[in-house]
DNA sequence: TATGAATGAGCCTTCATTCAT
DNA sequence: TATGAATGAAGGCTCATTCAT
């Protein structure tokens, strides 16, 4: 009952998010209007206001959302693997893989541009750097795994690692969204083999 | 005299530009009004319209304008040095040593949100290759001299490691404007050895 | 049953009623909402929507039984007391020792605006007509009274003195409800004089 | 030149206001729209923006604006007669004699309204206040003459005989308003009279 | 029957663009 | 030519009312 209702309240957000999502990929946040949303996600005006208090707080539920849902699909690939090495060469071709139409790279888009937003506003820097922390934090911790292994040299600074590894995903994947004729794999490849070798014994 | 009325057009329309681009780092294109261009940069409205066409008109200009300087800076920064490893090792200290505040790093900041206003337009994705083509011409071009030096290996991709190199940048310095904080030095040293590691004999 | 069932929606009707004076109260017709309302009355929308056609039907039916209350109570008021002059003496005092929490405080807060509102609408200058008239017969019954008892001077007009009275009603509970820190006694007192001075023989 | 800017703006500025007058005393200040003062006052949307932040400020200059003229109009009366007996006199009739249509009305209209909408905000009971004290030191400035010129009785309180000249110009008008075809003359000379008899020797 | 989710017209406000001076 | 006032389309949001369960 309370619950049904929750879980269908929970259903509609959902839809909300995810037509979001899509209007936000194709057309920015800004140019994204309300009208949009409801008729990319069937969900009525109103029902969005009740669900929302406004466009921004759907941005930030959205991005906060997008940005749990890339944790566990982080997480869900490390634990695949077992070795720190193989953890990351996973991680590298993981993103390699998908389509440029995926979700995958619609948040992504979504992301670098909502980082760009966030990046002119005092009030979402804390958030910002909450959420490189996480993104750090697991990457990190790999690292400091292989070096525990034997896999990687002791001597590495793991942070600055951890954060030179999302900065080539970073450049990497806005790559793959602008120019999606590119060589991609090489590309990747390539940017793989430069990290891996600086960090491994 | 024609020539005088040329250049004094010459003088507002960049007086508009440089407007724009403090407007947008700021606010980023859509947040920052026409107004705020005119408070700016002191040209009036009237003025500005029949300089340019549109607002869009004006982002399309400043974004042509800001990526010739860029390549002139680059090619100035690379014309100071003979050998291509000194050429490639300039460019990654080039830009380390900017502040976040420099106009460098704004004219980054509102190119980066241009690449993805592009990447969601269908009649601006030549222009963004294009773009992309003289980034890479560029330091394909030196990669080319290396090897031809004999300073870097014969065997690499010259087009994808001129990718990588822009990938790296890329990351690199959307690393050091969303997170001015972090020791942005040893991330751009870590990059920039994985990169010359790669390519030197 | 029918009885009940009528019963029991006269119940909901006056909970409806209740929660609209107490919203309109604190923020006016157009201020407060349908679901400030259901908040305050415990009545869902939908059960509101059947027992009333429409917030201005809510809004109507609060104004009359509201008038209907002020009638009751003043002839309350009244039948307490033999003399005319008591009677009036009465009705002075009785308003002067409210609350301007209390509910006739509230009642007289929305008739207000309600007032206003009536007067700006063409169809409802009969209802508002017509309250004047209920609330004049009163008056007028009880100086009439008066000058039959020989209370009251035979020449005075009975109608607008019974006009006057009100008037000096409502300049008075306006004023205290605007100005809740005044001396309002002294006010009310000074204009209870005024006032049976001139109809006193 | 830019005074003739400034008097440009403030024609402008006083059509709008003059407007939202009409509009307000029409349809009340939540029922009239934005679309309406277009309408009747002839300016633009934008414009009207230009010149008020909000149309909370349009509703709050006008009622200052009407205060001020009002208070304007009152000390024009009384200037006009020597004895306080007379000023006092004056005020009455002052009045008695407009037109319900005239602008005196309007804005009392929309004053009254006004200030049940700022009795429920907080944020302008100050406002209120002071407007109550300017009202009621006309007053009180002319029943001290009268009481210095001997006109007047020394014991009697000066505030509250101005707060219950207020309270029955307030009952009064609002009569007028609300009930045009009354005999309001009849009305006033009953009220001026009782008030005048309790505080003249 | 009772509930509250769904709807969308309509509001206030902004801002790119035009136009009169 | 230079200015900034004028315009109104369009957007975010609210809320009275309806409707499905």
């Amino acid at each position: 009952m309370t619950l049904e209702k929750e879980d269908y309240k929970e259903e509609q957000r959902n839809k909300v998010l995810a037509g979001a999502l899509e209007c936000f990929a194709q057309k920015g946040y800004e140019g994204a209007t309300i009208d949009d949303i409801v008729n990319e996600s069937g969900v009525s005006k109103g029902s969005i206001y009740k669900l929302f208090k406004s466009k921004e707080e759907i941005y930030f539920q959205l991005m906060s959302q997008n940005s749990k849902e890339l944790m566990d699909e982080i997480n869900a690939v490390i634990s695949k693997h077992t070795s720190a090495l193989d953890k990351l060469t996973a991680l590298f071709t993981e993103y390699l893989g998908r389509e440029v139409n995926s979700k995958v790279f619609k948040s992504f888009l979504v992301q670098s541009e909502f980082e760009l937003f966030s990046s002119r506003r005092e009030d979402l820097r804390e958030l910002l750097e909450e959420r490189r922390r996480a993104k750090v934090n697991i990457i990190s911790d790999v690292i400091h795994e292989g070096i525990n292994n034997g896999e990687f040299r002791k001597e590495i600074d793991i942070t600055v690692h951890a954060d030179i590894f999302w900065s080539y995903m970073h450049g990497n994947i806005t790559h793959k969204i602008l120019y999606p004729d590119l060589p991609y794999q090489e590309l990747v490849n390539g940017q793989k083999e430069s990290f891996l070798k600086k960090i491994r014994k």
